[in-house]
DNA sequence: GGGGTTATTATGTCTATACATAATAAGCTG
DNA sequence: CAGCTTATTATGTATAGACATAATAACCCC
């Protein structure tokens, strides 16, 4: 490999060998750029894609140097259950179980950043591996802030016809183990206070905020990811 | 804002506005390019920026089109502990429970890529928020991938001590929900069987693999990103 | 029309050059 | 020497131009 993915490779690797050590400085682009027989332009782009991943800090006039005590950063993909259960190898199949407008408990409005009272679009809805329980979704939906109609929900599930129509919302994502309760456990056949992997999430769009989702995993799923 | 920000958000904005949908083409750089009364390079820094984020998807010669379907990405920081308590504005303080070599788990070996019957150097610490448990930490470290002496342990946790000794590394994580163990519940002060977030992790370093780590976090523990 | 070859085209990358910007260092002044 | 101003410097960004590359479209031949 050339250019400037082999200067990012390369520097990787001497920050690695500890050439240079965290908080040290590295040779201005310039130099590097000398020293490689390449334009400054590209060893910019090899170190900039390094400081983009953590790895270096750079300053105008102080210079680059390998960044220390930087949190190290993961990317998660968080895939749409369907794909989740078929990356397995298994079929993917659902339930709706709830559908209906109610008003949402004050943690979820608050979350979303609506007022109290506010009624919003109640859709509940068990996703199956093989027939067996997946995850239990509790939804809240915001129709104001969806345009077009619902589709038909017996085939597409609402998070991937919101990926659709909604594409790209910014939003927060909670992870935590909670216990079953008894909802979780009578759908996800499992016992009341097992440990279950729970996911909340809202998101919103420049409309306002579209959804919030908590998605409780039947026991034993456990989420991966690259460091 | 102007420069390539300008037109990165500016594009972000159509996307978001629907005036391009999911799998619809964009033009073309020289198009935009001309449009926006920049460079092409401009437009392509834009561009490559929307396409690292998921947004856009582009392939030589068919041009750029918005994703569809795009696995969602949030990005993960994986703080040291004592800066997620001290982040809570609580007082971290740490106990070692466990330090000697010991022979692993066959799990903790696979997962690490190596030999059967290897001893690693096993190290339990115990996290602690305002003296109240925090987390429960258990680490095999294979001291044939660190350089150096081991610091004094009393005084800098392993964790931290790894990050300014072998910056940089590659790895796995893991999150799932466990119950607590005898262990974890005598050590975290909770029920045997409460809902404990845990997380596992391998580190890997071109010299091989540096440690593998379980972190049980207290009940209630929750970890939360952005979207 | 099927199958293989060639032309076309949009993005990917590199270059040399220029100027902008932010942060530091040096210098000056009271 | 404190405090302000100015020079220096490394990175940040933009430019036009060039060539590389991958994927598609067009073409040709049988």
């Amino acid at each position: 490999m050339n250019g400037w993915e082999a200067i990012r490779d390369d520097v990787r690797a001497r920050i690695s060998a500890r050439e240079w050590v965290p908080g040290a400085l590295i040779p201005g682009e310039e130099a590097l750029a000398v020293s490689y027989g390449v334009a400054r332009a590209t060893v910019n782009r090899a170190m900039r894609e390094l400081a983009g991943a953590g790895l270096v800090e750079r300053r105008r006039k102080a210079g680059t140097r390998v960044a220390q005590g930087a949190a190290r950063r993961a990317v998660l993909s968080i895939p749409v259950i369907r794909e989740q259960v078929e990356a397995l190898g298994q079929a993917h199949s659902f339930q709706i179980l709830t559908f209906g407008e109610e008003l949402p408990p004050e943690a979820v409005l608050m979350a979303m950043g609506l007022d109290a009272g506010r009624m919003l679009l109640r859709i509940d809805t068990l996703h199956r591996a093989d027939g067996r329980p997946h995850a239990l979704e509790t939804r809240w939906l915001n129709l104001g802030a969806v345009p077009g109609p619902l589709p038909d929900l017996m085939r597409i599930t609402v998070n991937e016809w919101l990926l659709q129509t909604v594409p790209y919302a910014t939003g927060e994502i909670v992870f935590a183990a909670e216990p079953a309760g008894a909802e979780d456990a009578r759908h996800l056949d499992c016992a009341p206070g097992a440990a279950l992997f729970v996911t909340e999430r809202v998101t919103r769009t420049d409309a306002g905020p579209v959804t919030w989702v908590r998605l409780a995993h039947a026991p034993g799923w456990r989420m991966r990811t690259v460091l």
